[in-house]
DNA sequence: TCAAATTCATTCGTATGCAAATGATATCAA
DNA sequence: TTGATATCATTTGCATACGAATGAATTTGA
């Protein structure tokens, strides 16, 4: 036989040792749920640097209250993607801060209906434009053209 | 004067209308924040449908310990973006299932050593072809090639 | 019409996720 | 060497997040 014989073996090991695709292989760093996790993570810092006294989901409800007016507990959770448990805590922690406040539906009995105090409504209105820079900043490490195209995925993701 | 005089503030109302960016208009929906939550608990559900009986963080306390070995509880943490006081919860649990098992460090009497046990070391084996589909389903909105861009502003991005 | 199904809200249990405080151990620097 | 720092782990407290069970009220459909 010829020197060095290569056999199909040493070839796959050559590829597998060059970091090919390996059904091994499995990187977790890599994966899209843990990316997606640490991505979020990042974005609640630089939220809390920006807005100490509120946390994402207490603002998304302030600002949707905001944005449709008087709603029942579990509709406003539907708008901001919260499941009826969560959405409680949540309205109740707002109400206990005097930033919302509920009443019962007059036809309806189930129905918790929340809105906005005037306090409420004064602090959403003036941490809006903090969120502005929130949104500016978790999108900082992309160019402007990189960030319409993400936003664009993410949200066909979403 | 003509016809139909159309001052400034006409056109700036105009374009209000037609829903030009507004500085009083906030959109919630189209905050990167807002979408980042919503997308990261729709992996989460995806997750939860193919692997029930472990969490994310679980799984990747789990493969992460499979590819390094034995570590302390704190560096897994640092390696699967947890805090301390996280990752000692989520290891807790799994010590509690009999999938990992801890030791004190020889030498540096803090540390706290975990490794996997035998029946972590399956688990996780037995896992890890279905994570690969819940990348990938995860992903399925997007075709390969928005998926390849994804990632990568993804990454930058977390 | 009225029984079945649905909707709204609440509660419980479990699991992240993080800040802050604490204690034990290790390292650094004067 | 030793006093100041830093690191590792734990604990507590608070805030999502969601499944499952429950009860009250409403809507649907046979």
């Amino acid at each position: 036989m010829g020197r060095t014989a290569v056999s199909a073996e040493d070839i796959k090991l050559k590829l597998v040792e060059a970091e090919e695709p390996d059904e091994n292989d499995y990187r977790l760093q890599e994966q899209v749920g843990f990316i997606l996790r640490k991505a979020h993570q990042r974005h609640v810092s630089i939220f809390a640097a920006h807005i100490a006294d509120l946390t994402p989901p207490q603002f998304a409800a302030l600002a949707k209250l905001h944005d449709v007016g008087e709603t029942s507990q579990n509709q406003l959770g539907s708008l901001i993607a919260m499941d009826a448990a969560t959405v409680k805590g949540v309205i109740d922690r707002l109400k206990a801060r005097g930033l919302v406040e509920l009443s019962k539906h007059e036809v309806d009995k189930r129905r918790l209906l929340v809105n906005l105090t005037a306090e409420g409504r004064d602090a959403i209105e003036r941490l809006i434009p903090i969120a502005r820079d929130i949104t500016q900043e978790t999108l900082a490490p992309l160019s402007a053209k990189e960030a319409a195209i993400f936003m664009r995925l993410l949200a066909k993701l979403a």
